[in-house]
DNA sequence: TCGCAATCCATTTTT
DNA sequence: TGGATTGCGA
């Protein structure tokens, strides 16, 4: 056993220890309550797996849920095992793996090799078309079907491992046995254009292990993330994987259970006890993340589900500030709260917590936009998680189009989307002509097109061969190069060059140079790729029935379409400063010290087209339990929905909680003072402010006192009375009634910036003091002197001017890496770490308050929100 | 086939 | 309210 790891297993509680060194041969489940270092475990397990007992790491299953956890999994690993031994691990999610063993293996099940990943999107115009036949019949009985609602139908049932046919058998109704008939055409489709969606993935996985299980003997152990999340098939294929060594160990949390959705199915935890009858169960619930008063509000939403396996949870860290519970007129007034209360925590806290340390977790992202506009008006940087991403952008799909056409000429969405791009005047009643062509020859389409072109089939109605004059040569020496084992990049080059991509953006979309940034991204990435090629250690190979080797050019394809997050992999986004816009469900498993859970209301929460209710809770309190120090629990008593400004009431989630616990939550946010700011430090084992800063802070502030009064109306000036000294002039701005800024002339330039956290926008108020101390600029100072934007000004994200980075030779002291995090990893292992005094490293607040989303994740700069049309097609 | 304008519609979560 | 879809004319 290494240091690394010796040094790791002697932090651990002693119920993580014997999770960590359990005995592999006996079945594992770990219950682990939120914050209780179950990725510390399971990663730790792994690195012990590998090191006492020997295990090659090639001989051992590691499956996450995300992507995302798979690379902070192998981050952890390269710094316990090193990098040589995580390589050889089989980490990744079941769609991740799945894609591995079909490539290798799928011939077995009469698959060949060649297939091609069908993404959402791509599923869904596919049943589009597949619907259009039912146009008639429908509109007969007056009936509607979404595409979507069809493609969940399926994904549901292949989840659960249901045929068309057990789908058409179950069927209740006449769209019941629409769909399952449309399941039916669609499967047959995806086979026809070679190609797999994500559930057959898994589908095609557990048969391929059904048919040949001795495929699985590689497999000396499993482990399993997110346990609770898994579907009957990830479940089956688990199965599948220790059926021969029945090695197993998994982790998961009931109470964090939130993808019943997606057909996850609790259960999967109470059947692995009966599939294996010597499981071994260790519960963690020790909580190192929040302080008491968080696990109380928590715990006392949670346990409104009566069904629930009642779990502890504790903690060490002081009981803390009680979360609050605020009620606002209207969104507009809430997220104008939120911002204003971040800057307040921001200077409450003498900068201790920066704009990094703040999230607010929505039940769906439309509900941001408010948020977004209200950050932006404060001029406070931050990044919408999720939203679009990378490889669903426009300029992306296009050039993957391209690539995929190559990969596979019979997959058919490829085809209808490079065919037009740039326009050929090949609009959708010529792209189903050339289809119909190509199906009644039994070619492909591609092929079809090459007869056509060559003078060797006739043309089809709207007349096509004059219009691929130069896409089939293209195609072509784009199909050579591919063979030839071609570089991704030199691939992309050449179809960009050849079509004039550039220009075909140009022409076409208003913000065409960002996209075409993102085009110069992809190459990065795909050079990026080829260099570190994920995947390299074979599987073990099967007499004739091995895969074709892999070409560059597949890897790429299929790393691209499993790929949603390409943050992680992308250090830019690491150490932006902003804060974090997220929806509840890709905020699991991650922690802030400040949370705000906006829209908690009936509709909301819980969402009004989930039935499963408690479900909806359980998000609730996966998004309450993210919280480290402040929790902030809000809702409005009016809000826009459909159009229309609608009266709504408070969550039962909330209001339902019984009288005795009412005291869990308190009604106005919190007074942040210096003592407070000391037990916050604690909880987040950082090093508390400059004394002097807080409280020079503090005088300046009056009391430092939150607004208490009249949240409801909707024109209040809630920081009218609370906020005293020259912090008086600075009206709260509500959406209309602003009152006129009396400016008071700053006393000192270093504090009046500090005491100046809420700058108006008021054009009778001369520039803040920015200047004024430019050898040791307070931290506070970036934002306090950050100029708002004029109202239409440019929405690019700029980098910082590197006069605000930290200075150099700043590092971070030990004291400040959380308990648990990969930089005390890192730590531990570089221990000549170099210890820093005093000046919190909080320099680097960004200035310009662009809104950056994550998925992209590629280019620094320029991102903008998605454009209408961004959504392609 | 494409671009623009009128119209309609309704707010989820993601591998 | 904004966005997405549909329908029309060039």
């Amino acid at each position: 056993m290494n240091d690394t790891l010796s040094a790791v297993l002697k932090t651990l509680n002693e119920r993580q220890y014997q999770a960590v060194t359990h005995n592999p041969e006996i079945p594992l489940q770990i219950l682990a309550g939120p914050g209780s270092g179950k990725t510390k475990v399971l990663t730790s397990r792994v690195a012990y797996l590998v090191q006492e007992h020997k295990l090659r790491p090639s001989d051992i299953c590691a499956v996450t849920f995300t992507n995302k956890a798979a690379s902070e999994m192998r981050e952890r690993l390269n710094l316990l095992i090193g990098e040589e031994q995580t390589k050889k691990l089989r980490l990744g999610t079941f769609h991740a793996l799945c894609a591995r063993f079909l490539r290798q293996w799928g011939k077995t099940i009469g698959l060949t090799d060649r297939f091609t990943i069908c993404d959402a999107d791509e599923s869904k115009k596919i049943i589009t078309n597949l619907l259009k036949a039912y146009d008639g019949q429908l509109k007969a009985r007056r009936l509607t079907l979404q595409p979507g609602e069809v493609l969940s139908s399926i994904s549901n049932a292949k989840a659960k491992g249901l045929s068309s046919a057990d789908l058409f058998a179950q069927a209740e109704n006449d769209i019941h046995q629409i769909i399952a008939e449309l399941y039916a055409s669609y499967t047959e489709a995806l086979k026809k254009m070679n190609a797999l969606d994500f559930d057959d993935l898994l589908v095609y996985g557990v048969r391929l292990y059904d048919k040949e299980p001795t495929l699985a003997a590689w497999c000396q152990h499993v482990l399993v993330d997110e346990f609770q999340d898994t579907n009957s098939m990830q479940y089956r294929l688990m199965l599948q994987l220790a059926a021969i060594h029945r090695c197993v160990s998994v982790v998961g949390d009931p109470d964090q259970s939130i993808y019943g959705w997606r057909a996850a199915d609790v259960g999967n935890i109470s059947a692995m006890q009966k599939n294996f009858t010597d499981c071994k169960q260790i519960m963690l619930e020790h909580n190192y993340r929040s302080t008491g008063a968080i696990l109380g509000a928590s715990i006392a939403i949670v346990s409104q589900d009566t069904s629930r396996i009642q779990k502890a949870l504790v903690t060490d860290h002081a009981q803390g500030t009680k979360p609050a519970l605020l009620t606002f007129a209207i969104e507009q007034t809430e997220a104008n709260f939120i911002a204003k209360e971040i800057k307040r925590l921001v200077a409450c806290s003498g900068g201790m917590l920066s704009w990094k340390d703040f999230a607010i977790l929505l039940r769906f992202n439309a509900l941001s936009r408010t948020l977004e506009a209200a950050l932006q008006k404060e001029s406070i940087p931050n990044r919408v998680l999720a939203g679009h991403k990378f490889f669903e952008r426009l300029e992306i799909k296009d050039i993957l189009a391209y690539l995929q056409l190559i990969d596979n000429p019979n997959y058919v969405p490829a085809f209808s989307r490079a065919i037009n791009v740039p326009s050929r005047s090949i609009g959708e009643k010529t792209i189903a002509a050339v289809l119909e062509a190509a199906a009644s020859r039994e070619k492909s389409p591609m092929e079809l097109l090459e007869g056509i072109y060559e003078g060797r089939y006739p043309d089809v109605k709207p007349a096509v061969k004059g219009k691929i004059r130069e896409f089939i040569p293209l195609h072509q020496q784009l199909r050579t190069m591919a063979n030839e084992g071609g570089a991704v990049p030199d691939l992309i080059r050449h179809i960009i060059t050849a079509t004039r991509y550039e220009d075909h953006l140009r022409k076409t979309q208003p913000d065409w140079d960002t996209r075409w940034e993102n085009v110069q991204e992809l190459i990065n990435y795909a050079q990026q790729f080829d260099q570190d090629p994920e995947d390299i250690v074979e599987l073990p190979s099967v007499e004739g029935e091995d895969g074709a080797p892999e070409t560059p050019l597949r890897l790429f394809l299929q790393a691209s379409m499993l790929s949603t997050d390409t943050e992680s992999d992308d250090d830019k986004n690491k150490d932006t400063n902003k804060v974090v816009l997220s929806t509840c469900h890709a905020a699991k498993g991650l922690e802030w010290p400040v949370v705000f859970v906006p829209g908690v209301e009936q509709g909301i929460f819980p969402f009004y087209r989930n039935d499963d209710v408690a479900e909806e809770r359980r998000l609730l309190y996966v998004a309450c339990t993210r919280a480290q120090a402040f929790l902030y629990v809000s809702y409005c008593s009016k809000r826009m929905t459909a159009g229309e400004i609608k009266d709504r009431t408070i969550s039962d989630f909330i209001s339902k909680i019984p009288a005795d616990q009412k005291k869990v939550f308190d009604k106005a946010a919190p007074i942040v003072g210096p003592k407070c700011i000391e037990e916050v430090a604690k909880v987040l084992r950082r090093d508390p402010p400059d004394t002097d800063i807080v409280e020079k802070a503090t005088k300046e502030f009056g009391s430092f006192a939150p607004p208490r009064e009249n949240l409801l109306d909707p024109n209040a000036n809630i920081y009218k009375n609370t906020i005293r000294g020259p912090g008086s002039h600075l009206a709260f701005s509500s959406s209309r009634n602003t009152e006129p800024a009396t400016f008071q002339p700053a006393r000192m330039a270093g504090i009046a910036s500090i005491a100046n956290p809420y700058p108006t926008r008021s054009s009778s108020q001369p520039p803040p003091p920015s200047q004024s101390q430019p050898q040791t600029p307070h931290p506070l100072m970036a934002w306090a002197s950050n100029k708002p934007k004029s109202a239409s000004g440019p929405k690019k994200f700029r980098p910082m001017p590197s006069s605000s980075q930290p200075p150099a030779g700043a590092t971070a002291t030990l004291s400040t890496f959380q308990s648990t995090s990969i930089d005390s990893l890192k730590a531990m292992k570089n221990l000549g770490a170099t210890e820093t005094a005093g000046a919190p490293d909080m320099v680097a607040l960004g200035r310009g308050a662009g809104t950056k989303r994550l998925g992209m994740g590629f280019s620094a700069g320029g991102y903008k929100p998605p454009s209408k049309r961004a959504k392609q097609e």
